[in-house]
DNA sequence: TAATATACGGAACTGTGATTCCGGTTGTCA
DNA sequence: TGACAACCGGAATCACAGTTCCGTATATTA
């Protein structure tokens, strides 16, 4: 992860603003320009050198890295928020809804999860680690089937796909910008019971390391 | 358009043979590696000079375009097709899979339309022009509407909403390849009477030229 | 306030990949 | 078959980013 351990020297004050500067900024060019938007446009976004940039993120990929591990604790914490509402249903596609919201309000990250479909999945499992990303999801999607609100053949690893396509959607600034039709789409494809079962194609587990075992289910 | 015009004199044979290479290899080796692919790598792989490329197609872009028609030309022929069907629901959905295959077919086109939506819709654009392409649509669209097969608020422009997100789970060979499951889930939220209406958006007009007014009514 | 470890800026370096150029080939037509 | 326009190959060119380097500036701490 990016942030130095605890028995590391704090960073000097002007270093730790810096860095702030520096993950605004790439929010901000990646989401006008996409992920080609350059290190110098971000650094003097950043008002700052790019040398500078590149103290704090030994590389590109690196500064996109520290992108998707705070996207994705923000993920986590909708997920974990979503536990909370009543409504079974309710609690899952508000989840959805709150998670491609957030895709959507900095649109660096749909480009991110576009352009580099393989560090988003990264970044995930880390949060799956960390923050128990994925048994929080798990649990929303245990209580919606068994509410009988969530089609059954629905799977944790749907989710991404989920996210991916109106990730892919949120990226253009023009014509595909309705990507909201299309959640509400797929939501009603969700609720269905299926017209035929969906396709059970050999997905690679979601979490390749360890898949904790421990599940809390909701009362 | 990339073929010359009926006046011109014929290209001569081993032109006309080695531009058909370069497309070939194209459609490979963007598959292979992204459009990233190297024109160079394009060149070697149609056992041929990247002079030679560079003479049928004057740059990179224009190479792709060429991909993109093709592809249209294909989709305009998918719709067309399913105009035969009887049911309106089959007839509208089976083009769904049609053209979702078409696309997987060749994971060239889908990182086209991944990296380059500006450039696909132009071609679709031109397809509509020349092929009535998004007429055929709209015929199969009224049709189902019609049977009641398809829920109401469903329009034209949701099509290439579908069509990008599918393809950009295509994209990614790993992951995210079942693809599948998600198109099922898709139709069957078309399928849906919509647990409420699809948010309204204003969507830029598909053609923003002549939207020719004709428009054939299937028995 | 002096000493020093950190951090900063931005010019210069580099690797990569698109595009150009031109001497040599080869279909095509008379 | 000969002449020539059209075509071919691929080394060389050019431009664009990512990354490095190092002299200078500044928090921090005693």
């Amino acid at each position: 992860m990016a942030t130095p351990s605890v028995t590391e020297r704090p960073m000097r004050a002007d270093a730790r603003r810096n860095r702030e500067r520096v993950l605004d900024a790439a929010l901000h060019c990646f989401a006008a320009d996409g992920l080609q938007a350059q290190m110098d446009d971000v650094a003097s976004r950043a008002k700052v050198g790019v040398g500078t940039v590149y103290r704090h993120f030994p590389t590109k990929d690196a500064l996109i890295e520290a992108l998707a591990d705070d996207y994705f604790a923000r993920q986590a914490e909708a997920a974990r928020a979503a536990l909370e509402v009543e409504d079974a249903w309710e609690a899952l596609s508000g989840y959805v809804h709150r998670a491609s919201d957030i895709l959507g309000e900095n649109r660096a990250l749909a480009q991110v999860l576009r352009d580099r479909p393989e560090m988003m999945a990264a970044a995930a499992i880390r949060a799956a680690e960390e923050l128990s990303f994925f048994d929080t999801l798990t649990t929303l999607i245990d209580r919606a089937q068994d509410a009988g609100a969530l089609r059954k053949d629905f799977r944790l690893e749907d989710i991404p796909l989920i996210m991916c396509s109106l990730g892919s959607l949120q990226t253009s600034r023009g014509d595909y910008a309705s990507w909201r039709r299309q959640r509400a789409i797929i939501l009603d494809g969700l609720r269905a019971p299926g017209s035929e079962p969906l396709p059970d194609e050999p997905v690679p587990a979601l979490a390749k390391r360890k898949v904790s075992g421990r599940r809390r289910r909701a009362g």
